[in-house]
Order: structure tokens, then C-alpha cells, then sequence
DNA sequence: GTTTATGCAAATTCTTTGCAATACT
DNA sequence: AGTATTGCAAAGAATTTGCATAAAC
């Protein structure tokens, strides 16, 4: 992906392509894992802090990206799949490795959904698995 | 229940019940909805923040509780319902209110799994929704 | 008397805001 | 000019640790 595919995905969700939002969407983009606001900083080293977080709090305004919890190590980032500009609907489990602390998407599979009682409205569901991944296995 | 219940069950987990422990577990056992740290310190005024934090980690490294993320303000706490000492298998799903930012049990509910690709060994899943709940349908 | 638990204070970590300077339209 | 964005610094919030005292075994 080059430069303006990721100002074509800002201007989809509405969001004015700053440079250094340009820079915060390619890293998320690059990014195999979710990314917490820690790990962003670490990689972009030319952006301060308050900045990166105020880019993402814009970008899950505008559902550019959503957040999942529940790992370990606060709130995590990733790009919205389906780019639609008012919701999510590409959510998927993600898998929480207990020993090398990384949070795997589990991209394949679908959330399964859960028959909530009558009165919830239901917004978005985070599925978080915890545990050991394929790679620690082996290790031990 | 009252006080050597507790007891019994502190010592079913390979607790020490010390006067704090069973205050603390007290306290998770009478309430209705998973309990952050810091309303257990609202709730306990005789007992300093650290130790309820310190009894809350040895609960859960016993068993006794289980923690569940991904509402909104970090961890929160609930008893185990199966007394098994070394794993937890009552997991149940929770639903998080964006109003009034309230996490309800959905005990009822079971929480449904995923086929994990080969290779991850799944120890605990978090299935957290977020919405509205009844209340504050009808509010609005 | 040795180990364990407790309370207080303070360190850490992470997230969020205030504000003046800068860039954009 | 007027609005939006940025960087720095610092405020806040939540969690976690150090350590001296006190209690338990």
C-alpha cells in the first residue's frame, strides 16, 4: 500500500489526512498484531504520545479502527476490516498468549454470538481468548 | 452465609482466613455485579487499598475468583461459582452498559466456543458484549 | 522466633489534558 | 483571521511495590 491508499481510507471515514496520521494508519496497517498505544509509540518514534493517542481516539470515532481489551496490557488497536463509516462488523476472537503476552487475531473465525436476554441492545462483542499459542507450545 | 462459610471457603482454596481475607470475600459474595478494585476499597473503608489488592491476586491465583476485562475501567472481580480449587470452568458471558457503565452477569448464558486453529491451548475465554442494557432502553 | 500479613507511603505505569506554538484553509 | 493540529509538559488515574510494624503459628 502506498501513501494514498491510506489518505483514500482517512477521507473514507472523514478524518483530514495529516501527515502524522497518515504515519499512525500505515503503522497500524503494517502492523500483524493489534497494537497498544505502548507498542505504537515504540515505532513511531517521531510522533509524541499525546498525538498517537489522539489520532486513534479520532480513528475509533470514525471507526477507522476499534479496540479490543482484555489481554493483559490494556487497550489494543486494529484496523476496521469492513470500512464502513458508521460501525464494526468484522469482529473476531483474538487469542492472548499467557507466556509471550502477544494477542493473536483470530481472523478466520466469526464471533459466535450469545442470546442475550430480551432488553440488551448490543453493541459490539469482544471475544478474548487466554492461553498458550502454537509457539510457546513447542517451547516447553 | 455467614462467617465460617467463608472460612470453609477460603480453606477449600488453600487460603489462610485471615480477618481481611474474609471481609474481602464477603464482600465479593454480596454483590450482585463483578466488582473493580476500587469499589471494593469504597465498599471495604477498614481495610487499606493494597491488601485488598494483595487478597484479590492470591484469590486468584487460588481460584477463588476470576477476573473479567474488557468492560471499561479495568479489572473486575467475581467469585468462582464451580469451588474447583485449580481451574475455572464457570465462565459465563458479561455485558457491559455504555450508559451507565455497569457490568451484568449473564449467568443464565454459557459462553460459546470457537475451533482454535491447531496448535493454542485455550485455559480461559472472556466474552464480554457491550450495549445498553434494559434499564437504559426504557430510559431513553 | 520465624514466618506471614498488614498499613502506609511512595514508585510505576498508563492514559489523558492544558496550553502555547505551528500549520492549514 | 480563524480553525485545526501538534509537541511538550504535566496532571490524573489505577496498579503495584518497599518497608517497618504487628500478628500468627
Amino acid at each position: 500500500m502506498d501513501k494514498s491508499t491510506y489518505i483514500q481510507l482517512l477521507e473514507a471515514h472523514n478524518i483530514k489526512p495529516t501527515a502524522n496520521r497518515i504515519v499512525v494508519v500505515e503503522a497500524l496497517a503494517n502492523s500483524m498484531l493489534p497494537q497498544s498505544l505502548a507498542e505504537l509509540e515504540r515505532r513511531i518514534q517521531t510522533i509524541d504520545k499525546s498525538n498517537i493517542f489522539r489520532a486513534l481516539t479520532l480513528f475509533r470515532e470514525q471507526h477507522l479502527i476499534h479496540a479490543i481489551e482484555g489481554g493483559n496490557d490494556g487497550t489494543r488497536y486494529e484496523l476496521c476490516h469492513s470500512h464502513s463509516e458508521d460501525h464494526d462488523d468484522d469482529q473476531h476472537p483474538h487469542f492472548y498468549c499467557e507466556v509471550c503476552q502477544q494477542t493473536y487475531c483470530l481472523e478466520g473465525l466469526e464471533v459466535p454470538q450469545v442470546a442475550v436476554p430480551q432488553g440488551f441492545e448490543i453493541r459490539s462483542v469482544n471475544y478474548m481468548i487466554k492461553g498458550i499459542c502454537p509457539h510457546c507450545q513447542s517451547e516447553s
